[in-house]
RNA sequence: GGCGGCGUACCCAAGUGGCUAAGGGAGCGGUCUGCAAAACCGCGAUUCACCGGUUCGAAUCCGGUCGCCGCCUCCA
């Protein structure tokens, strides 16, 4: 089975073959860290880890790089907002960023690097580009010379005739043509500078990205990834400034994820359209959100709204009954007897692999997942259980295929019990033994058939976000998300 | 204006030339249950924005129309 991905820069679906045997080298641009994420961010971070542990799974040895912007001018400007230091701002959504996403089951890159820690990479990558007569300095800055690089526009399909004319900005005087872009920036007073050549300043915001990349992956690597907001100008001048200095191809794949929309419109920072993680995670497992963002293709945009959340939290509930079904009748030894349709619980990984290796279509993936889960729960319904059941070692195979199937998704790893009462703090105020003390009263007044008293107790459980399901084993509890 | 993409059931979402148009959610009827919940069974698009064309055959290819979105400015 091969890897297919769409790649932007020649707009087709090609077999991903990686450059360097078995290495799989990434790059891909993470956050600048100047505000809290909102669930744009999420998606990004997601899908390129949903990308990162396949590749893994597939037997490459991956090196992955996602960075943080720690410097730019909107860490600045609200740095002065709120009359603290800017080293505070990024302190601080450095943290809210750990906070927010330490439940999304996000593998930690190779390196996480941050501009501010790069400078002396960026200052000598300008270096190389004054020296190839690319870029040019002017009073205290440093601009890249768009046309000296002919190639200029090959990943966003334009020419620089046409990006010309949607130009909307003001032009800076110091630059000789008006898309020039700024490498290294003058410093004002009183804001961050770094010593350089130039005289004191900080680096514009693409050179980061060049100089991390090359440093932590060479060139040319395998995939450069990011949202599709970022392929002009940033990605754009990422490959101007990086394959001008190097005179190489700067990455062979560049692979873009779709915005998250809310009301139709792109989630975004600088319009404050957007709904932020942190709000999602007051009332949905991060889990749940993680699903919910692989329910659409990568590079379709995605609708966001509490209902559409509502949906994915039941399909989670839904695959975790069954894999709750499915272990313990392995544990108890207690399995179905009669399997009415076999198909779905057979060589459901190679399924899954095959709807992933097409661009990494996760719908299909998912598609593939829910048809186990219904095979399971129909033969969980429809048969009596037996001990030594001669159909043990297909639910054996199903489990380690849904387990498979679990660390590619980075969802439905729990132990399911966990995902229904300890997957987030709920309004309840009631502890575990509480609640159980509550479900024995409950069985008591029952055995006595007094359904009144029994539904009371239920309804005030179900007040506090817990609801009760009898079982012929027992009564048990979940969390009502 | 340029470039890219989308329009599939009540909602979300696959399908990119040919088995009965996946999967999830909601709804309706039924089974189970003291009642519920969960789960199961059944129902639900003769049809894929619209109009033409190509083809033995199209949601899938081509042309046009309408509507929506992204980028061209900081942005995942």
């Amino acid at each position: 089975m091969s890897l297919k991905l769409y790649n932007t820069l020649t707009r087709k679906v090609e077999t991903f073959e990686p450059l360097g045997g078995n290495k799989v080298r990434i790059y891909v641009c993470g956050v600048t860290i100047y505000d809290r994420c909102h669930l744009g961010h999420a998606r990004a971070l997601v899908i390129f880890d949903l990308l990162y542990r396949f590749l893994k799974d597939k037997g490459y040895e991956v090196d992955f790089v996602r960075n943080f912007t720690d410097i730019d001018d909107k860490i600045l400007s609200r740095a002065q907002e709120e009359k603290v230091s800017w080293k505070e701002v990024v302190q601080r959504n450095l943290h809210a960023f750990q906070e927010d996403f330490k439940d999304f089951g996000l593998l930690t890159p190779m390196v996480e690097p941050r501009a501010t820690e790069h400078i002396a990479d960026m200052i000598h990558l300008i270096e190389l580009l004054m020296q190839k007569g690319v870029a040019y300095a002017s009073d205290g800055e440093v601009f890249f010379s768009v046309k000296k690089f002919p190639a200029y526009g090959k990943l966003s399909g334009q020419t620089l005739e046409e990006l010309r004319s949607g130009t909307r900005v003001e032009v800076n005087p110091k630059k000789k043509d008006p898309e020039d872009f700024v490498l290294w920036k003058a410093s004002r007073e009183g804001e961050p500078s770094w010593p350089s050549p130039w005289g004191p300043g900080r680096p514009g915001w693409h050179i980061e990205c060049s100089a991390m990349s090359l440093k932590y992956l060479g060139s040319p690597f395998d995939i450069h990834g990011g949202g599709t907001d970022l392929i002009f100008p940033h990605h754009e001048n990422e490959i101007a400034q990086s394959e001008g200095a190097t005179g190489k191809l700067f990455s062979q794949f560049w692979i873009h994820n779709g915005m998250v929309t809310l009301q139709s419109e792109k989630m975004s920072k600088s319009t404050g359209n957007l709904t932020r993680v942190q709000e999602i995670l007051k009332k949905y497992p991060a889990e749940v959100a993680r699903f919910f963002l692989l329910t659409a293709h990568y590079r379709s945009p995605l609708e966001f709204s509490w209902e559409l959340l509502e949906q994915a939290e039941k399909a989670v509930s839904r695959g975790y009954t069954a894999l709750k079904s499915l272990r313990e009748g392995l544990e108890e030894d207690q399995l179905p007897d009669k399997i009415q349709d076999l198909l779905p619980l057979q060589n459901i990984w190679q399924r899954f692999e095959g709807a992933l290796d097409n661009d990494l279509n996760t719908p299909v993936a998912i598609a593939v997942f829910f048809e186990a889960v219904k095979a399971i729960h129909q033969a969980f319904a429809n048969s009596k259980r037996i001990s030594h059941s001669s159909h043990q070692p297909i639910f054996e195979e199903a489990q380690k295929g849904f387990r498979k199937i679990a660390s590619i998704l980075g969802a439905f790893e729990k132990d399911p019990n966990d995902y229904f009462q300890k997957s987030r703090l709920t309004q309840t105020s009631l502890t575990d033994s509480e609640i159980h003390a509550q479900i024995r009263l409950r069985e008591e007044a029952r055995s006595r058939k007094d359904w009144k008293q029994a539904d009371i107790i239920r309804q005030k459980l179900y007040d506090e976000g817990i609801v009760l399901e009898d079982t012929p084993k027992g009564t048990i509890w979940k969390i009502n998300f």
